[in-house]
RNA sequence: GGAGCUGUGGUGUAGUUGGUUAACAUAUCGGCCUGUCAAGCCGAAGACCGCGGGUUCGAGUCCCGUCAGCUCCGCCA
């Protein structure tokens, strides 16, 4: 069967927004949703919408009765299929800020094809409703030009995406949706097995461990658009299923690796804003992006750097930064330019948020052409006032902040209240970094043992590998993340290629030789079989497209998405299923379960 | 698990220190209207104020609980 073309197609010659005064002169079918309407009385003014665009429809009482009369029925979302000639408005009646103004169809002929009920919210741009509206109804909103240029714009992305990998020879592989759960991370989604009651899949949190063996396997260079999932909890940026372009290589190299990267962001922000990105990126190492902004994705569009005054704070005496620094503690100080407008209130409430981020107090000073304007100005000489409000670089009008305590407690503290405190106008184009040198471990002190901070895969920095027993926590990773503008976009390493070495790391972690060989055998096992050094990363492609859009949540770029809640308003998931689908499946519940709808 | 914000005709909002007829815009329906493009003019209908309880002579307004959405912390890379 031969696929009709467009203008072979019954229903369309063209779309909507496709015509130009090129087309002046022809006879034309449209189909698609009436938008606005304007009834004249003998001659009515039809905005006829489809995925191009718009094009403006005129019927005319003088040209028939039953046609027109046809036209009085139409309302808001009716779906119609006309036929008409297309003609130059006269020059009166051209509508510039439409980009099919000029033009208008005189129609002929018209079916309605389906009706409407009056829809729940306005299908048009700069739409003002609640969210729950938008969620329930989302194949409303969805018919809004912007989310349909959102949806459009990812397409393009991701074919970008593919074409790029493509020619420099990745592969793309698909890996399992139903895989086994695994310790490490995040929380998983289970998925029952009816053939072996009692046992569960669990659906990809990455394709970490298929893609490292894809590796061993000889595939070398491999990528995916892949969806994952993470039973955690959410944010705007944090949805239970979402969107990763996953890439492994094999022989590459970091450097390659950063290259590869850095090139596609280079085109996807020629190709859909024809903006030029410096390359390369910015790297910081982790240590310094925390002591400088108290984040380990710094937003780098605004200044306002962390300031360590350790050395200055000691001669104070203010016990709260002496005995910080006695402990071992550091104390950090953030400049607010111009934060002299601020009200007691708005720093208890500021004091208030770093209570809330772990901090024991907030430390506050005005700067004033006098010296200090604050509570704890008493416990500074006039001479260490000076030395502070210089190394601070403070100008008169600005309020200092000061955080002491654990130093990692002070850097993300205060990064969090610079971001709270970020500057309305901050620099328009995109600030790309890499953040580099991670810690290998930390301690989880719940569970009373390390834990990987990047994952049990990531190989650790070779000069550091002497640390490993003696100072596990001072061992660096080489894991990299890709940040872009306070976002984290992407983030991977290097792995493990040995046996032996990813057998410590499992006994560091406090998994023992047995459960490590249960849980994570077949990787092992793999390793075992001359794995190539590999290595690779994961980009965030809902927060990537977001970043695009200018979307502040990542709902914004997904068609159907999840509430806070983890809920999907337009089909009530997650919904209870029959007693004879949990029979089946050898599932009883607790009864524990709570309220729940009527199913 | 915790904190904050929001919840009033279909939609978006207003509702003074609690006081009786809940206002406005827009959409909807009807009428008029031949060049509008957020069309215009006239008219009509439409909400017991998320839900439950309490305080009070009286609650949209105060209190408690609860549900939903959003944002953040924990969690998550």
């Amino acid at each position: 069967m031969r696929l009709p073309r467009i203008d072979e197609a019954t229903l369309k010659t063209h779309h909507c927004g496709s015509l130009t005064t090129d087309q002046i002169n022809l006879r034309v079918k449209l189909a698609g949703w009436v938008g606005r309407r304007r009834d004249h009385g003998g001659l009515i003014f039809i905005d006829l919408r489809d995925r191009s665009g718009l094009m403006q429809l005129v019927f005319d009482q003088q040209n028939g009765e039953e046609l027109f009369a046809l036209a009085e029925s139409l309302r808001s979302e009716y779906v119609v299929a006309i036929e008409g000639d297309l003609v130059r408005r006269s020059d009166e009646n051209i509508n510039p800020s439409l980009p099919t103004g000029e033009i208008e169809v005189h129609v002929t002929k018209m079916e309605i094809l389906n009706r409407s009920k009056t829809p729940p919210f306005y299908i048009e741009d700069d739409l003002n409703v609640d969210e729950n509206l938008r969620l329930r109804y989302r194949y409303l909103d969805l018919r809004r030009p912007e989310m349909f240029n959102r949806l459009k714009l990812r397409h393009k992305a991701v074919k970008l995406v593919r074409d790029y990998m493509d020619s420099y020879d990745f592969l793309e592989v698909e890996t399992p949706m139903l895989t086994r759960s695994t310790p490490e991370g995040a929380r998983d989604f289970l998925v029952p097995s009816r053939v072996r009651p009692g046992s569960f899949y669990a659906l990809p949190q990455s394709p970490q461990l298929f893609k490292q063996l894809l590796m061993v396997s000889g595939v070398e260079r491999y990528f995916q658009i892949v969806r994952c999932f993470r039973d955690e909890d959410l944010r705007a940026d944090r949805q239970p299923e979402f969107t990763q372009i996953d890439i492994e290589t094999s022989f590459f190299g970091s450097e390659n690796l950063f290259a590869l990267i850095e090139g596609l962001m280079a085109l996807l922000w020629k190709e859909i804003h024809g903006i030029e990105l410096r390359l390369p990126f910015l790297r910081m190492p982790y240590r310094e992006a925390m002591n400088r902004f108290g984040s380990d994705k710094p937003d780098l569009r605004f200044a306002m750097e962390l300031v360590s005054i350790d050395h200055l704070a000691a001669k104070s005496d203010f016990k709260v930064f002496k005995s910080a620094l006695e402990v071992g503690g550091a104390v950090k100080g953030l400049r607010v330019p111009g934060g002299g407008s601020m009200s007691r209130k708005d720093l208890d409430d500021l004091t208030l948020l770093a209570r809330q981020l772990g901090a024991k107090g907030l430390a506050w000073t005005f700067v004033e052409d006098e010296g200090w304007r604050s509570p704890i100005a008493k416990f500074f000489s006039a001479e260490l006032i000076a030395d502070i409000t210089e190394e601070m670089e403070a100008l008169p009008g600005d309020v200092l902040l000061f955080v002491a305590d654990r130093w990692a407690t002070c850097c993300q503290v205060l990064g969090a209240l610079r971001r709270h405190l970020a500057p309305q106008e901050m620099a328009k184009e995109p600030h790309f970094m890499w953040v580099v040198d991670f810690p290998l471990l930390h301690y989880d002190e719940e569970e009373q043992r390390f834990d990987s901070d990047h994952h049990p895969f990531t190989a650790p920095r070779v000069e550091d590998l002497e640390l490993l027993e003696s100072d596990p926590l001072a061992v660096r990773a080489q894991a990299y993340d890709l940040v872009l503008d306070g976002v984290e976009i992407g983030g991977g390493s290097t792995r493990i290629h040995d046996r032996e070495t990813q057998g410590k790391i499992f006994k560091l972690l406090g998994l023992s030789t047995e459960e490590s060989f249960d849980k994570f055998g077949f990787l092992l096992e793999a390793l075992s079989y001359g794995a190539p050094p590999h290595g690779g990363l994961a980009l965030g492609l809902d927060r990537l497209i977001a970043l695009l859009v200018g979307d502040d949540s990542i709902r914004q770029v997904i068609p159907f998405p999840k509430t806070a809640a983890a809920a999907c308003l337009m089909t009530g998931a997650p919904a209870l299923v029959d007693e004879k689908q949990l029979d089946e499946l050898k599932i009883m519940l607790t009864g524990d379960e709570g309220e729940e709808d009527e199913e």
